[in-house]
DNA sequence: GGTTCGTGCAACTTCAGAGTTGCACGAACT
DNA sequence: AGTTCGTGCAACTCTGAAGTTGCACGAACC
């Protein structure tokens, strides 16, 4: 994951790779709720997370997939069970987008309501 | 606290509706697409942002409606046409919200981390 | 007046993803 | 050894969202 979403050359990324990934993955509810329950834990399994859901073990292994794909999470094996750890950088790169984008608009509609009031 | 993952939505939920519905709202990549179209205008109807994009007007309506619902766009009507515009506020808030959120995950994260190295 | 343009509504098709179940494989415990 | 627990893979159902088409209504232009 090198490829930071702030920093890449087009500015107006409407559709980084990381960025999108971020969205996808936080548009589910349930994977929303499984964040929070693994931020609870610090550290936990999918078979552990599944007690805290109302869903299945392979649906929390599907979520923490889209996840680790977002980087959202980190996967780490320990013997026969894998562990799934929160990342905050990847949250927090695309809050940043997010705020700058809300930045780009605000400026492009100043303007423009300048040049209209001008005329 | 309790271990609740669904909490009322004001200072740490991840169910938050207005959250929700802007996170929603962004992961359409043609939504994200028409906000860009959108924001480059500074306004526009439905019709003449059909145009810009692959799809039928039709379609447009429909995330504008979800868009107009997330509190991404904002609906005026002037004679027979309907001009939307983006606003700022609504992103600008789930950008600091999940800023927030990462910032929790980082100090729950290190606590738990100087705990198990204390043990 | 009539015509055109833009919007609004409704029915329909299509497809991705959320969730399930069942089973197989490997690591750990006795 | 045998058993148990956790993971991984695959097939399957099903709901909802995205997109389409067609038509009706009202406002604006001739």
């Amino acid at each position: 994951m090198g490829s930071r979403p702030t920093d890449d050359g087009d500015d107006g990324g409407v559709t980084d790779p990381g960025t999108d990934a971020v969205l996808g993955a936080l548009a589910d509810p349930t994977r929303r709720a499984l964040l929070d329950a693994l931020a609870a834990r610090g550290q936990a399994s999918a078979s552990v997370l599944a007690a805290d859901l109302p869903v299945s073990r392979q649906a929390i292994v599907k979520h923490l997939g889209v996840l680790s794909e977002a980087g959202l999470v980190e996967p780490e094996r320990s013997g026969r069970e894998v562990r799934y750890t929160v990342r905050s950088e990847s949250l927090a790169a695309t809050a940043s987008w997010m705020s700058a984008l809300a930045d780009r608009w605000d400026r492009r509609l100043r303007t423009i309501k300048r040049a209209a009031e001008q005329q």
